[in-house]
DNA sequence: GACTAACCGAGACGGTACGTCCCGTCTTAAG
DNA sequence: CTTAAGACGGGACGTACCGTCTCGGTTAGTC
């Protein structure tokens, strides 16, 4: 999180293990992945890693910290943006990328993240700089394209549409009343841009 | 949860408590209100409340739903089905009053029992069916009103409508990244049917 | 302890810091007092004294070995040699100044020092040969020069006069059941010498 | 400690198990005996004894209280009253039984037990109360008869006289620098009741 | 009106994880 | 070759809750 592991202007000590690091990360995703996230301990991550519990707080505050960090390491690589190509297209292609990752450990983790927020504060507010206002802005670079292009009615609320796209995907994500197959992707965007179609 | 406050086929022996049960969803959620939902443990309602430890257990399963009884009481009356009109101006009128109580205490429980659900498989079955869906239906009447009505085209996925509508508001009361205000639900119904307005 | 200064045969390289050794005692002697030994830290020490921890564990075994150095320079002159006269009366004199070094800050750190050789078999070795058996020595001669005057019987056991008078001593500053004051230096040598005051 | 195991007015409540306690007081003792005193840990306890650690926290302040009341247990028989004779003769035979005990695990339990006094000043207070107190109760008892029948002045002051004695004990037991042998306890006797011997 | 079964409060139990402190060792760059 | 700095693996600390258990004591029905 805070995980600055490049040496700053740092000037004496022991430099900062990679390989410590490195273990951590690696083995706070085996184990998000095979016990899921609210089975996740801080002690089970240091006693797995071979690591003192206290380096680990050294560098991250929360549980939620750690997961996050292991899983940007985990599917580092952004989203591509789609093709060139009208914008219902590209949305549902975009859409279909982002729902594949997420039927898998994916999906799991970042509902564990999103859990973690209602119950850390800190971890909240970092979550929502870090991950959904980071995840918003290829969208919504997306959805400004589809207004300037006449896709879309010059008064579309660029913000409103994201939330409702990335709304339903949160929501069957979490409330997991239906899938995100590639139908809903589908569907989405057909309802969303219904006229325009 | 299973709250079965019928004897129902039990023979003989004294009877469940009703002093026991007010008090320990009356103690939590006045608890959930004062410390927050992840901050509520069973030990704290059954001190608090002045019961055992084992009478919580024997009538929930988990905090979950102790939270999930507790917030029917508090606000059980059914959020009221708008007047007739226009689809658009249902919607908004709807969204608002739904929004209004999510603006406070609960808010926070429902949040709290949907970070829940993430970690608790039983719960989240539960959830899903006693309030997921719950909550849907009366969506999906008005919108299956509105196709009806022609307000909405034939083929509208009405599925795909709700899982936006409740989507965007779940992910603005989790993420918190913007407010469920009055503009948020005009603003959704406007942009969700925008030819039709 | 092996605080060995000089430098010895080394034969380059940075000398030792005498700076560093200073900080490390002076803070140690303070902080013992502050705080007491049990509360004292090696961690606490390098803190304070702005000083590395290698650079203590380089020159000290143990917090026992800095203490004691400490004490060493905080009360280095030796207890006065009692003015020639009846034995009894040397005595008292003697321990009559003794005890009142122990009534203080000298007595807390001497007990933390008797307490860490309990747990610490190799400081407990170089307590025993720099400490017990240094402060034992001037006794001794005390009692030897009584025993050549004649004011004790030619077969008195001075080694166990010694014990009987140092583990008085002890006694009450470890069990603090009684106070170290004027009246038990005199009524240990009265006791002790009964037929010969 | 407090560990009152008798259920006195108790009213309600799962009765407090035997097994715990007799497991902790057992397991502690034979970890003192193995690792000796210093590196005994409550977490070691607990996870040998097969033992939640809030079991012993819930009963015991301290490690020092769980291994006084395992040396309690241990060595319960208080030290036999000696046979009526002379005084000189009883305190030697008394001394000798003593240092006997002194010789083996229960030496090296005492001087953890004195030592743990010096760092934890609550323990000290009980240890004082429940331990130098009633030790020294006997020796004064003896000593008190002896002045009643003359075989010491009646002015004597018992009190220093128990000081010296205990003190030479702890002296040796503490500092290792002789040995608590026969030869001791003779010595001491002969050395302080030199002209009535 | 006694019986009795299920309930109740209380609270101890074996556990697990928490987050912190300090240990003694190590690895740096600077002097 | 020492120093200050500080990270490291490790281990114990004392606490909070977990969910289970075992009590003695109610409290209705049912006999």
């Amino acid at each position: 999180m805070p995980t600055d592991t490049s040496a700053g202007g740092r000037s004496a000590g022991r430099p900062r293990s990679t390989r410590a690091r490195q273990a951590i990360l690696a083995t706070a995703l085996r184990l998000v992945k095979q016990e899921g996230f609210s089975a996740l301990t801080i002690e089970g991550i240091a006693r797995e890693a071979g690591v003192g519990k206290p380096t680990i707080y050294r560098w991250w505050p929360s549980k939620g910290a750690i997961v996050f960090d292991a899983l940007q390491q985990y599917a580092q690589q952004a989203l591509p943006t789609p093709p060139d190509g009208p914008l219902a297209e590209q949305l549902e292609v975009w859409l279909k990328t982002l729902f594949k990752t997420l039927n898998g450990d994916t999906g799991e983790i970042v509902r564990g993240l999103m859990a973690e927020a209602q119950r850390d504060p800190v971890f909240a507010a970092f979550f929502r700089t870090e991950f959904i206002f980071v995840r918003r802005q290829p969208l919504l670079t997306l959805l400004h394209e589809g207004i300037r292009r006449g896709e879309l009615p010059d008064d579309t609320d660029s913000e409103v549409m994201a939330d409702l796209i990335y709304g339903a995907m949160w929501y069957r994500l979490l409330a997991q009343h239906a899938p995100l197959d590639e139908k809903c992707a589908h569907d989405i965007v057909r309802t969303l841009l219904y006229n325009y179609a």
